[in-house]
DNA sequence: GCCTATGATGTAAGCGCTTTCATTTATAGC
DNA sequence: GCTATAAATGAAAGCGCTTACATCATAGGC
């Protein structure tokens, strides 16, 4: 490969002027940038972006390290993360954490030591007082799915109480009063958000709320097939479930078609998150649209804006769900 | 961040001397490593991958260039090829090609600039040519799921032709005998394979080929749709349909729920690939299993064998599909 | 005890680029 | 046309590390 020297060389101006066409951040003669140019393209010139680190501490990489690189969410918000930052020359380092705390740590360490730009975090294991001390380190970072208070300008979430309110909501202008609800492990904070959006709903509409009709469950396939199996165990009356996620709604669908119960006819059902296997299930599920991909961009833009200065880059650091009515939900009665 | 030199001078030895305590590739006595080591870990040393890439020329990268991806396919390929090369002290750098030829490219040459020590290429569009071009030129690459003649040894690659024959030699000892099949679209090789597989289990069984109850579809959904459709009007016998992937499996039996068709009761069906999602289907979806995550890991052995000098690694090249067996395949009659 | 072979350590020259500072060249004002 | 000023370019010092080569220390052979 040519190097900067060869260029220079065959162009008769020095490296400095060399390395300024490359950037273009000092200016430069047309007439000596159309030379330098000319030289490149016949040497086929490409800079080492290696050397280019050395010298300017910059790598041009940001390490993304997410829970599982296989999945139905994570592949969406790694090919929006790329494009992004593909767009701008970036390029993405990737590491998984597995949702353990050791090696989440570790993968951090991993990616700083990689000298990356930034970091794209989505974290679960990890406390909030090593991510703020990270931060105290001068490690440039963005949250992704996880709100920390005094990391608040580098957090981008979704409001999973509106999501959790609506989920329920459409149960209810579907005319559903009694409505069974599968959460997620409490100690999660999404999980929490989530039900107390499903409370909300239901105060709106003065419908009172039933404790036996709540199942806590694991935010696996298995939860959702527990949780009815535990509702019609207890003989208890509900014409709808809504489910804190995809997986333990396509459980419950499962379960429901090994017990005869009709879908949607008998039994509304509704998840969260629209991952890419909602539709696969049957009947399609409907579902409560979580926009990774968007927050994944947002999380890229926010690293243009404040790693790579670009300051009018506009960041959005709440998103939005909503629902994405299929077929299995149906008005009650 | 601490560097080589504040090392040294702590450890009272020379920069040379840890730079060997560091790579261990020349000896070093046991008193004086002890002295440097404490030294680090006093400094919370870690070194500076970038100044190690430029002075050793390596970069301890691997650039992963995939179709997609998102996709019930490529996360299980990355998570393995990760944690394989995480392992061995590397980082993964990622690029998405969208099976289109000029982005295939452009990628490539993006990995390249970033001095990636090898390429793990999973690429459709670009020619054999350029393959066969871009390896004299000296670039390191495996190929996965791509078979190049003149590069057979850095190709790793799924036994597609007997994968075809598998599914249809399923549907055969199920008493199946009218088979209808739906295949890729025929210019793609693996399509083209699985088809002859297909072909193969037809004539062991002495089952006469009927032109008619082949259909040449997209790989997506709207390819199993419209297959069960055309073979519907047609008014074509079969009692078997054998899908040359899930996606289009998963397509067929959403129309067979709209028309009252019973899977597997009044039809069986067989996808390929068994994705993430294939379990999801209702009923679950009888497939071959492509073990991508397998093939991943392999080529990042491939890589640590002949780029970082292993040679004790082992490399399997072919790999073989199997049936897995689920609900939406039934004995004929 | 001296010389040589061997192993351990140090010295210093890069790797290919960026960037500060000095120098040269062009522009304008009079 | 000459100087004051601004714009363009060049020279050279690193960035933090690896590694060929030189040097030094140690041990063994006689």
């Amino acid at each position: 490969m040519a190097t900067i020297y060869e260029v220079s060389k065959l162009a008769g101006v020095s490296l400095a002027t060399v390395s300024r066409v490359i950037n273009s951040n000092t200016p430069v003669r047309e007439a000596t940038r159309k030379k330098v140019e000319a030289a490149m393209a016949e040497l086929g010139y490409r800079p080492n972006s290696v050397a280019q680190s050395l010298a300017s501490s910059r790598s041009n990489s940001i390490g993304i390290l997410v829970s599982e690189l296989n999945g139905p969410f994570y592949g969406v918000l790694l090919s929006r993360i790329e494009a992004e930052f593909r767009a701008a020359g970036k390029h993405v380092i990737i590491a998984a954490g597995h949702s353990n705390e050791s090696l989440e740590r570790e993968s951090i360490e991993f990616l700083r030591s990689r000298n990356c730009d930034a970091l794209i975090l989505h974290v679960e294991a990890v406390s909030d007082d090593y991510l703020i001390e990270l931060s105290g380190k001068g490690c440039a970072f963005v949250l992704i799915n996880r709100y920390v208070e005094d990391l608040a300008d580098r957090c981008i979430t979704l409001n999973n109480h509106y999501g959790g309110y609506l989920a329920t909501r459409h149960m209810l202008e579907l005319g559903h009063r009694d409505i069974a609800y599968v959460s997620g492990p409490m100690w999660k904070h999404d999980a929490q958000e989530r039900y107390n959006g499903h409370l909300e709903a239901l105060a709106e509409f003065n419908v009172k709320v039933d404790p036996a009709l709540v199942f806590e469950g694991d935010f696996q396939e298995t939860g959702g097939e527990q949780a009815l199996a535990y509702f019609l165990q207890h003989n208890l009356k509900f014409t709808a479930l809504v489910c804190a996620n995809d997986e333990m709604a396509s459980g419950a669908i499962t379960s429901a078609h090994d017990l005869k119960i009709k879908i949607p006819e008998q039994l509304s059902v509704i998840g969260f998150d629209n991952v890419n296997f909602a539709h696969y299930i049957y009947p399609k599920l409907t579902t409560i649209d979580y926009p990774i991909g968007d927050i994944g961009q947002m999380a890229a833009r926010w690293v243009i804006k404040n790693v790579y200065q670009q300051p009018n880059t506009i960041i959005q650091e709440v998103f939005e769900p909503r629902v994405v009515q299929r077929d299995s939900t149906h008005a009650f009665g």
